[in-house]
DNA sequence: CCCTTCACG
DNA sequence: ACGTACGTGAAGGGG
């Protein structure tokens, strides 16, 4: 099917002007616009391959709406000084490009797309339009899909009906009424005085159209929303009438001159030189020299329509129960309301197989399918390929459906290829390998497109050697991590509140004491507004650093301590305040029936950990005695249980002796030292005896910072020590530890040679700051390639113990609560808790030996404060 | 929506 | 001369 894209010109300018800094020419001539706009075109050309395309203009003069309604658009501001000479500009530019343009006298760009558009539909194409105006939404049909501009301009989104219906619950049609009902201060068309974006979509939802709500004018609820119905029925009617694109317009031409040709380097070249637009001729160079086309199309593969199939009541039951034997792989896609743990409920299924593709739903099979369906979920030896298998095993948990036999998590596998990912949801799966693929027409079509692209991931993974981990680390944990999601921690709701109380009434006390020693009441939680009380009215020493203002954070604070009594005021209020919204308001958002249950995230990090969110539960406060208060209200689920925690000792240092071999670190972890007073025995040159508690400090901030990718400016700061200081120790360390010295610069050299670094467990991460052209961030390049194997292989190595204390703990009663990266909360019945805490070390420990000892350390308590040292029995 | 600040490892 | 420690998530302000 032929593809036409057509852009809004208008819409795309005017995005683009204000999403853009103002760029300009050397002689001053503004640019933004076409950065913005020719960005986004030569993108959408790469990523789209139109086989015509246009962009439309406005033509302003005495538009026929203005015929209909005299404020039409009066409210609209006059074209800001530096976005209308862009767009002659710009139509220079495309017409070097060989882009055609289309703009009538007397016509909006939107109503040339409306008809360009069922011209296009006519000839059965297929129909993108690219636009910031969501009145476009009216024009989506199964042939058109309507590409939204997000933020700033070249990130779009795509609507189509299915898109349009999750977001609104509205059909295309239905568009103009939303706009009749609530109007559009942008066009100054009224609507109905009252009406915002929610009650027009109530109101339609229960009648339809505009004509459907005026006629039950009566029946709604709210004495002003009927009287206003009723007073403004007409200019409801014509505000629907405005929304309306024109479709019947009288084209001059034929959709032919609209094909899409190449553009030609000598004639486009000179142009984006003429505008001096360097970033986009990089662009331009990178698309169409060096042969960026033909390996691009070789590579790219097009998702292929498999037949799909219906069934009837016996066809399904007859064809689950061959699928129950046949062992051939099911690719499946799930539809749901709901997310996970939070009213997690299954509506659709796609099934992809041996070319063929099916549709379940739940509203329509009978129960006894769904009972076989289910059955086959539930089957661990029916393999299945899916994405984001622990929200999906976590949805069918709310209704006592086991998920068992994941043979391939598609959105783990992506993580794994591609780590700096932030999208695994299928759509940008199947992107990944199929980028002409912009939307799933049904949930058969999104199983039938994973099921192709699984092969090409599969490829991929044993390409980069990502297979093991794959299979052996994440897919398990995955299931590890539901369970713990599912089991929750146990919250002391009512200590909580009680310790919120109490923050309260000292976070009002020091409020009043700011204002009064400020002068006045202001916004303590407004950087700004503090900034200004501090540095122009009380006119302490000017501030230290400036980004957008003054700088007020803790460290710059801290300094002016001495200077004036309410800078300690405002470091308790924000250290207070923080306590309060964060955790206390935070964590009661979140509780539920006494427990909380965190999400863990399993595709975010760069590095191989997890991350915890909603609420966040790897950030409880420790450091500060204040905050650490706040552990006491985390206790187990099951009463008369225990807490149990077991931390990773050093775990990072260690993998850095592992990977650096250096005989003092070796020895130092070999003969169970405290790691930082040897440390600082060595760069002071003293005996263990003679390292003072401040050498020990000093000598753990290297240490810390090692891992980082040490630096004197870093460990100046940190330490609050001259540079010159800072520059000793490191070299006074890397004198002694030579071999540590040696391995950072290996890993630097061969992470710049390979473009990318790896843990022990073979997990990969791309560096390309490395190559970056700012010297800023290829120095962070280099940290990075120091970092991340060993945070990364820290995090592999919990991984692995994770699925081995799960498995272990199967006998015992107890669970896993949570994991903050080296370390792991369970809960545990008393009369286990020696076994457990064996067994905990024990995997711990051995989850994957190193050349130097691990060490885990176990503390049992009833709350997450009062935990003490435990040691199990041998 | 982006920035600042601050909580954790 | 500049601007930096590595990895996260949440809340609040303000354009």
């Amino acid at each position: 099917m032929p593809r036409m894209v057509i852009l809004d010109g208008n819409s795309l300018a005017n995005r683009a002007f204000y999403a853009l800094p103002p760029l300009t020419t050397a002689d001053g001539r503004p640019t933004n616009v076409l950065h913005g706009f020719l960005t986004m075109l030569f993108r959408l050309e790469q990523e789209q391959h139109p086989d015509y395309w246009v962009v439309a203009f406005d033509k302003t003069k005495a538009t026929v709406r203005i015929e209909q309604y005299a404020g039409y658009k009066a409210q609209r501001k006059e074209t800001p000084e530096g976005l209308r000479p862009q767009f002659d500009y710009l139509k220079e530019i495309l017409a070097e490009l060989d882009v055609p343009m289309l703009e009538l006298a007397g016509y909006e760009a939107d109503d040339l797309i409306a008809a360009v558009t069922k011209q296009a539909e006519a000839q059965g194409m297929e129909i993108q339009v690219y636009t910031g105006d969501r009145d476009a939404l009216q024009l989506i049909s199964p042939k058109t899909h309507i590409f939204l501009t997000k933020k700033g301009i070249s990130d779009v989104e795509c609507y189509d009906e299915h898109v349009l219906w999750e977001r609104y619950q509205l059909r295309p049609y239905q568009i103009i009424d939303l706009k009749g009902l609530m109007g559009d201060t942008s066009d100054n068309i009224p609507g109905v005085p009252g009406i915002g974006e929610k009650t027009a979509l109530k109101l339609l939802w229960e009648y339809e159209t505009v004509e459907g709500v005026l006629a039950n004018a009566d029946k709604v609820s709210g004495k002003k929303l009927q009287s206003n119905l009723k007073e403004y029925a007409d200019q409801a009617r014509l505000s629907k009438t405005l929304a309306t694109m024109l479709t019947e317009v009288p084209l001059p031409f034929s959709l032919d001159n609209f094909i899409y040709r190449r553009p030609q380097a000598s004639k486009v070249l000179p142009v984006l030189k003429k505008y001096d637009l360097k970033n986009v001729t990089r662009l331009w160079q990178e698309r169409y020299t060096n042969d960026g086309e033909t390996t691009e199309e070789n590579s790219e593969m097009v998702v292929q329509a498999w037949s799909e199939r219906e069934l009837s009541e016996e066809g399904w039951l007859t064809q689950i129960e061959q699928w129950q034997t046949s062992r051939e792989p099911l690719t499946l896609a799930c539809r749901y309301e709901g997310t996970g743990l939070q009213g997690g409920r299954w509506l659709e299924w796609g099934v992809a197989v041996l070319g063929e593709s099916f549709k379940l739903t739940r509203e329509e099979a009978s129960t006894q399918v769904i009972k076989a369906w289910l059955d086959l979920l539930e089957n661990d030896k029916v393999p299945k390929i899916l994405a984001d298998s622990k929200t999906v095993s976590l949805l069918l948990g709310n209704e006592g459906t086991m998920l068992k036999g994941v043979v391939l998590d598609l959105s783990l596998a992506s993580y794994l290829i591609q780590s700096s990912r932030t999208k695994f949801a299928p759509l940008d799966l199947v992107k990944e390998y199929a980028p002409k693929q912009d939307v799933f027409k049904s949930v058969s079509e999104e199983a039938a497109a994973l099921a192709q692209v699984a092969t090409k991931f599969k490829e991929e993974l044993h390409t980069l050697g990502l297979a093991d981990l794959l299979h052996t680390v994440e897919e398990p944990l995955s299931l590890v991590l539901a369970q713990v999601e599912r089991q929750g921690i146990g919250i002391d709701v009512d200590q909580l509140k009680h310790f919120g109380e109490g923050i309260s009434i000292t976070l009002r006390q020091l409020e009043q004491d700011i204002y009064a020693l400020a002068g006045n009441t202001f916004n303590i939680n407004s950087p700004k507004q503090l900034g200004t009380i501090l540095f122009e009215k009380l006119g302490l020493a000017t501030a230290k650093k400036t980004k957008t203002g003054y700088s007020t954070d803790a460290e710059t604070l801290e300094e002016l301590r001495l200077a004036h009594p309410i800078i300690e005021k405002i470091l308790d209020y924000r250290q207070l305040n923080k306590l309060m919204s964060t955790y206390v308001n935070g964590l009661l958002a979140q509780e539920k029936n006494g427990r909380i249950h965190t999400t863990f995230q399993q595709t975010v990090t760069t590095t191989g950990r997890l991350s915890s969110t909603e609420p966040n539960l790897q950030n409880i406060p420790i450091r500060l005695e204040q905050g650490r208060l706040l552990r006491k209200i985390f206790h187990p689920t099951e009463p008369d249980w225990v807490l149990l925690s077991a931390d990773y000792s050093q775990i990072e240092l260690r993998i850095l002796a592992h990977y650096s071999q250096d005989p003092l670190l070796c020895e130092s972890f070999a003969l169970g030292q405290d790691v930082h007073t040897r440390t600082a025995a060595e760069v002071f040159g003293i005996s263990l005896e003679d390292v003072t508690q401040e050498m020990r400090r000093s000598a753990k901030a290297v240490n810390f910072g090692l891992v980082y990718g040490l630096t004197e400016f870093g460990l100046s700061r940190d330490l609050g020590i001259p540079r010159k200081e800072s520059k000793f120790y490191i070299e006074q360390y890397f004198k002694r530890y030579s071999g540590v010295k040696r391995y950072l610069e290996s890993v630097v050299a061969q992470a710049k040679q390979e473009g990318q670094v790896r843990t022990l467990l073979n997990r990969l991460r791309r560096i390309p700051e490395l190559f970056h052209s700012n010297r800023t961030q290829r120095q962070l390049g280099e940290r990075i390639a120091m970092n991340t194997p060993v945070q990364g292989t820290a995090a592999d190595i919990m991984k692995l113990a994770m699925i081995h204390v799960a498995e272990g703990l199967k006998p015992f009663r107890a669970a896993i609560l949570l994991q903050v990266h080296d370390e792991l909360l369970l809960q545990v019945a008393p009369e286990d808790l020696e076994s457990v805490a064996g067994l905990l070390k024990e995997k711990m420990e051995n989850a994957f030996p190193l050349s130097v000892p691990m060490t885990v350390d176990c503390k049992v308590g009833p709350n997450w404060y009062d935990m003490k040292a435990y040691k199990p029995e041998e």
